[in-house]
DNA sequence: TCACATAGATAGCGAGCGCTCACTTTTTAT
DNA sequence: ATAAAAAGTGAGCGCTCGCTATCTATGTGA
């Protein structure tokens, strides 16, 4: 006990805060786990180890290690949303302006977020509970993803082209994110990911419903 | 002991018969494990459940079980490139074309061959014994695809965009097949991948070098 | 035929897993 | 001030995992 006067260095905190906190804590290991090694090593261990709690505080807050995961995944997907929104807003006149949307969105796509994001979508596969939980976050993120298409080709595209030409890129972004071998992005010999944006960046343009000079 | 010249059912088989008959068992089991189970619960007692062997009979022939999931991939490896092989030969003259070539890459994609080639990928991820076993595998791989791809669009693309269209279409179709949730597919709403795949052969063959009638 | 090498079966070991429980610490309500 | 409630701790339980040791069955070469 410490004379009165002289608080100790330990702040005082509310239930909720405490409450939140660690379940922040939590949701940013378990993100950084599966991340870094992958679902099959994202113990309970590993997740209290990394958030810093104990695993008594983990299985208080969520009552098995499928909810923490589910939990996981609805707070990333937001997070994808969002930046994926933040490409919206940029030009998309010449093959050059898509190819750089491109290449900003493929960054997205190898981020550590979306990286958790996969992780779960393939263990979902082979877990109904998993795959179940997941399909809400899965929809909306779809359809925001849409929406934010839509702020960048709204005007170049029609409606019906428009969820194509998304399918295409986000798959695309995504099959090459999943199959990368190479720790190193862009360690593919002759540029070949390069190369392929570009064309369907040229694709992409080509299709532009045509101007009368 | 039956009377001689009455033989017993059980036919007599030479050592390495016996041998390479329980190591294929256990290569379709594993295939057949991370196809419909996924990684995570394809254990060495499923694994020899399903190839109706022992374990002592696995970690005969396998020192470890890593040593059999490299050995399954390079199984599946060269039966991926078979299957993908047999699509070349068709026409690719017309949009209609181009999407049924599309179309059947894209079963072949869904096959429990490539489902468990895809499986290995992701768990490579996080294992750097796996990952660079496989590298070579997926090379081979690789460039036997891009010979197919050849004799597919060999006198339609130039060499320079061939290897960029195979990227985008075999990217794209992973991409599609990592992220399905719903089991059966073609379910998706408004049939959004049909049209996505539509309109990217009509890309496709809107950039075919220009005919001069 | 028979000693030997190879193939396959079975029991079980140590480690790590998800999860529980008795307990302490911190906040809240009276 | 104090009792109740909530948050957090950490030892440990039951179970499954990859793998080994020991044993039997089967084919091989002399």
């Amino acid at each position: 006990m410490i004379v009165a006067g002289v608080t100790t260095t330990r702040e005082r905190r509310t239930q909720a805060e405490r409450r939140e906190g660690t379940i922040a804590a939590l949701l940013d290991g378990t993100v950084r786990c599966l991340a870094e090694r992958g679902y099959a090593a994202t113990s309970t261990a590993a997740v209290c180890a990394e958030a810093g709690v104990s695993q008594g505080a983990l299985f208080r807050h969520f009552p098995t290690r499928q909810a923490l995961l589910v939990a996981t995944a609805e707070h990333v997907a937001t997070r994808n949303v969002d930046a994926f929104r933040a490409t919206a807003g940029a030009d998309v006149d010449t093959v050059d302006d898509v190819v750089a949307v491109l290449g900003r969105l493929r960054t997205i796509v190898l981020s550590p977020a979306n990286q958790t994001w996969r992780e779960l979508l393939v263990a979902a596969r082979s877990d109904a509970d998993l795959r179940a939980a997941l399909v809400p976050a899965r929809e909306s993120l779809q359809a925001q993803m849409l929406g934010a298409a839509a702020d960048l080709w709204g005007d170049r595209l029609r409606d019906h082209d428009l969820a194509a030409v998304l399918s295409i890129v986000v798959n695309m972004l995504d099959g090459l994110a999943f199959s990368a071998l190479d720790p190193d992005p862009a360690a593919a010999p002759g540029r070949t990911v390069e190369r392929a944006l570009r064309l369907l960046a040229e694709m992409i343009v080509s299709h532009y419903p045509q101007e009368h000079p």
